[in-house]
DNA sequence: TAGAGTACTGACAAAAATGTAAGTAATGAG
DNA sequence: CTCATTACTTACATTTTTGTCAGTACTCTA
C-alpha cells in the first residue's frame, strides 16, 4: 500500500533497468562512493579508518553511503563482537571487479579536467 | 559578493578538483546524460530527434542536461539560422573520447545488474 | 562512579536535482 | 489571418540528496 513512486524515481528505475550504464552510475554515483571504493581497493578498513581517510564526510552520510554500497553488493560489512565495537568494510567480489573501470574513469577525469592555474 | 557556496557544493568541488574519478562522474552523472551521450555516439542529432529518442525526459530537463554537457565541453550545439529553427547536437572530441569508457561502464552494469525474473 | 573508545542513530534543515504545465518567437503555408 | 513547426523558456512544485548536531549503547579502566 506504500506509495510506489514519483515520476522522478520511476524514471530513475526505468533507466537503470534498461541501461547498464545508468545502473552502474547509479550504484557508484553517490557523492562519497567513489572515494570510499577507492579507499577499499587496497584492502579492508575499519569504520574509523574510513572516516579518517575521508575527513570531509559527515558520519551520517558516510554511513548512508556505506549502507547503499552494501545493499548493492559492492562491499561487505564485517562486525566483530568486541568491546569497543569493531566493524570492517571490504569490497565484495563484485566491488573488486570495479577496479579496472574505476581506473579508466579516473584517468579520463585526470586528463580532461580543466587545469587549475594556481592554488 | 555572491554567496560562494554551501558545504554541499564546497564538498562537490573539492572532490572533483582532487579526484579524476569524481570529476568524470560529475560531468556524465546527470539523470539523462548517459542516454544523451549514448545517442550521440552514432552522429549528430537535432533537438527534436533527441527528444524522440528519449521520450521520458521533459523538455526542461533535456535542455538543462544539454546545456551542462555543452558547458563541460562534451557536446557542441550547432544552430542553423533557418525557419523553423534547426539545432543539432554533436559530440566534441572530448565527448567522443568517452566512448571506450562508456562502453566499459555499460558492460559492467549489464553484467552486474540484478536480473529481472519477469516483466 | 566517571570517563574513554567505537560505531553508529535520530531529528531536523538546507540545497540540489528533477518534474509539470503552460507559454514564446519567428515565419511560411493555406 | 490562422495555424503548424521548432526549439526552447518561465514559474512553480516536488523529490532526493546532502549536511548539522546532539545523543546512544556497550564495556573496560582508573
Amino acid at each position: 500500500m506504500r506509495k510506489e513512486s514519483s515520476a522522478n524515481t520511476l524514471n530513475r528505475n526505468k533507466i537503470s533497468n534498461n541501461c547498464g550504464m545508468a545502473y552502474t552510475l547509479d550504484v557508484i554515483g553517490g557523492r562519497w562512493k567513489p572515494t570510499i571504493l577507492w579507499s577499499l581497493l587496497n584492502g579492508k578498513l575499519r569504520y574509523s579508518e574510513l572516516k579518517k581517510s575521508i575527513p570531509d564526510v559527515s558520519e551520517r552520510i558516510l554511513v548512508l553511503q556505506l549502507r547503499e554500497l552494501e545493499k548493492d553488493g559492492l562491499i561487505n560489512r564485517l562486525v566483530y563482537a568486541e568491546v569497543p565495537p569493531r566493524v570492517e568494510y571490504e569490497l565484495t567480489k563484485d566491488g573488486a571487479s570495479l577496479q579496472p573501470m574505476l581506473q579508466i574513469i579516473s584517468e579520463w577525469g585526470d586528463i580532461h579536467r580543466p587545469k587549475k592555474t594556481k592554488d
